[in-house]
DNA sequence: TATTAGCACTCCTCTATCGTGAGTGCTAAC
DNA sequence: GTTAGCACTCACGATAGAGGAGTGCTAATA
C-alpha cells in the first residue's frame, strides 16, 4: 500500500511527464507548489517507486517516467474525472444541429470532432448494422441482365449491390421475387437473412418462378455487412505531432495497423460498456507499444452499439480524453434515435 | 540541343538515381556495360549538363542529382515505354473475375492493386457521379416524420438521404410525390437535379399536395454528390519506405494533403485525357516538392470520367508507373460498363 | 582537336574525445 | 524521519581528425 506522500508523488511525476513528454527528476518535484518536502526525500520515496514498479528510469541518472504499471494506477486510482469545459460541449453539440443527417454523416463529422478535440487520432467503429432489421427490399433493373438489389433498413441505412439478371426472368418474375422477400423478410435482422432465405424464401421463390439460382446470395452474404465501411478515423496525422512518434518505425507500424480494418477491430473490447482504458502492452499488439486507447461505446436504438474511441501515446491526456469520450458517447446515445 | 553522348550519359545518370536514391559520380558511370568513354570525359561532360540545368550536385564535391529539368527531359525524351509485364496484366486483370462488383468496389480494390505494384500511394478520382442519370427513386417511411429518400442511377449508383416528413403528409401523400418524381426526373443527371426540381416537379407536388416545403431539399442539393467518398487512396504507408520521406516534416505535410479533399482535387490535371507526369514544382504545392504525379483517366460509359494515379519521389520508376497505370485505366474504360 | 590520366582539393561521413549539466544514490548531520 | 552535501553517472552537443568519394583543372596523348 503507498502512503500518502508517494501517492502525491506518483501524481505529480505524472502529470508533469503527460504535460512536458520529460523525465521528472525530483528538484522539478520539490519546486511545485503545495510540495512541502525537499529534494532528497522526494528522491527517496522516487527509488521507492521504482522498486514497486511504478516508474522507470530512462538512464541511470535520469529522472523518472511513469511506468505502465503507473499509468494503470494513475487512472485507476489517481484521476478524477475532470468536468468537462462548456466550449467542449458547444463544440460536440454542434454534431447535432442539423437534425436531419444521416447516421453516416454524423459518425464522420464525429471523428473529425474528436481527434480535433484531443489532438490525439480518433477512431469510430459504426453501429453494427448486422443488427438492423430489414424495412424494405426491392430491385431496380438496369439493363437486361443487371439490377441493383436494396435493402432499406428501420435506422435507416441503405445497402445495395450488383446482381446480374438470369436470362430467363421476365420484369414481372422480378417483381414477384420482391413481393415474397417484402413478404417474408421484412423485420427481419440482418445477420439472419442468409438464414431466413434459404429457409423460407428460397422454396417459395422457386415454387413462384421456377428457378432460383443463388440470384441474390451476393446481397444476403451476411459477410458483406461487416468489412470496409464501418470504420472511421480523425486526425491520422495528429500522431506524428507527438514527441514519442518522431520515430519512422513507429508511425509506419501504426499507420499500417489502421489501414488493416481486421486488426484495428482487436483494440476494441466486445461486448463492454462504458469507459474503457488500454495501456501499451495491454492492447497485446506490437504496433500498439507506448500506445494507450480509450474506448467508450454508444448505443442506437437499444441493439446497435459502436464504439468511439482515442489513440495517443501512453502519455496522453487521460483526464480530459476520458470527460470528452463519456460526454460524446451520451451525446450520441441519446440524440440518434 | 543535346549530343548523343550526353543525352546517353543523362540517361544512365537519371537510371541510376532512381535505382539507387545515391548521387552519381563519373566512375560509377564509366564502369557501366555500353560506356566507352573515360570517367574524365564524362565528368566534363556532367559539368556541362549541370551548366544547362538537367543536373544538380548536393554539395561540391558529391555526384550528380538529376533537377527537375532533368527529370522532365528524361520523360519527355527519353522514356521509353516499357512493355507491361504479363505478370503485372495478370494481377490488375483480376480485378475483372468478379462480373458483378459494384463499380465502387472496383476502384477500391484497383487503388489497393495499383499501390502493391509500384509500392507507391495511389490516389483515385471516382466517377463523376454529377453525370449520372436518374434511374428510379423510391422514399420508404421509417416513423411518422422520418424516412429515406433513394435515388438509383442509371450505372447503378445508389444515393441515399434521411429526409423528414411533414406533419400533414399522408402514405398516399408520399406516394404521389414518388410517382411525380419519377414521371419528370428519370432520365435527368443528377447535376441537373435541383433546377428540374424547381423548374417542374415543385409545382406539380404543389398543386397535388398543396404544401412543398423543401422536403426533398437535402437529396436534391447538388452539393452533396461531390464531396467525400470520392477518392479512394492505397498504399498511404507506402511512401514511408521511400528514403526521401524519412522526414517527418514532409511526411506530415504529405499525409494532410490527403486528408484534405480539396487540396488534392488540384493535382488532377482538369479534362485531359491520356498520361500526364508532373514533377516536382509542377503540381504547384509545397507540400509536392520532391514528389512527381502521374495521372491517367479512365472512361465509364461515355461521359463519366474520372482518373488514377500515382504519387511518389521525384525519383519514381517512371517507366514503370506509366505502363501500369496505362494499361489499368484502359482496362477500367473497356470493363466497367 | 578530342580524349584521357593524374593530381590537388573539397566536403561529407564516421568515430572518438571531452566538457557540461541534470539527475541520482549514498552518507552523515540535523 | 528528513535533509544537506557530495561523488558519480550518463545523455547531449561541440570539436577535431581520418577516410573516402567525387570534382575540376592541367598536361599529356591519340
Amino acid at each position: 500500500m503507498l502512503t500518502n506522500r508517494q501517492l502525491q508523488i506518483l501524481q505529480v511525476i505524472i502529470d508533469d511527464f503527460i504535460a512536458t513528454a520529460q523525465p521528472v527528476g525530483s528538484r522539478q518535484i520539490a519546486k511545485k507548489d503545495g510540495m512541502t518536502f525537499s529534494a532528497a526525500t522526494i528522491r527517496n520515496e522516487m527509488a521507492d517507486l521504482e522498486d514497486l514498479g511504478y516508474l522507470e528510469k530512462t538512464h541511470t541518472s535520469s529522472g523518472r517516467v511513469p511506468s505502465e504499471k503507473g499509468y494503470r494506477f494513475y487512472v485507476d486510482h489517481l484521476l478524477k474525472p475532470q468536468v468537462i469545459t462548456t466550449q467542449d460541449i458547444k463544440t460536440i453539440q454542434s454534431l447535432f444541429q442539423d437534425r436531419m443527417m444521416e447516421t453516416e454523416q454524423v459518425i464522420r463529422k464525429s471523428a473529425a470532432i474528436l481527434s480535433d478535440l484531443t489532438t490525439y487520432t480518433s477512431i469510430i467503429l459504426g453501429p453494427d448494422v448486422q443488427l438492423h432489421k430489414v424495412k424494405q427490399f426491392s430491385i431496380v433493373p438496369l439493363t437486361a441482365d443487371s439490377a441493383v438489389a436494396i435493402i432499406v433498413t428501420d435506422n435507416g441505412h441503405v445497402e445495395n449491390r450488383l446482381i446480374s439478371i438470369p436470362k430467363n426472368f421476365s420484369p414481372s418474375d422480378i417483381e414477384k421475387v420482391v413481393n415474397i422477400l417484402n413478404d417474408r423478410l421484412v423485420g427481419v435482422p440482418l445477420e439472419q437473412l442468409h438464414n431466413k432465405l434459404e429457409q423460407e424464401a428460397a422454396a417459395v421463390i422457386k415454387q413462384h418462378i421456377g428457378t432460383y439460382d443463388g440470384l441474390l446470395s451476393s446481397i444476403f452474404d451476411i459477410n458483406n455487412y461487416q468489412g470496409e465501411g464501418k470504420i472511421y478515423y480523425g486526425g491520422k496525422t495528429n500522431m506524428l505531432n507527438q514527441p514519442e512518434f518522431h520515430d519512422l518505425n513507429k508511425v509506419r507500424m501504426l499507420m499500417e495497423l489502421m489501414e488493416k480494418t481486421s486488426q484495428i477491430q482487436t483494440i476494441f473490447p466486445l461486448d463492454e460498456q462504458g469507459i474503457h482504458i488500454r495501456i501499451g502492452s495491454e492492447n497485446n499488439h506490437l504496433a500498439m507499444e507506448g500506445c494507450s486507447v480509450i474506448t467508450a461505446s454508444y448505443l442506437i436504438g437499444t441493439e446497435q452499439k459502436g464504439s468511439i474511441a482515442i489513440i495517443g501515446p501512453t502519455r496522453m491526456d487521460y483526464k480530459r480524453v476520458v470527460s470528452i469520450l463519456d460526454f460524446m458517447s451520451n451525446e450520441i446515445t441519446k440524440r440518434i434515435r
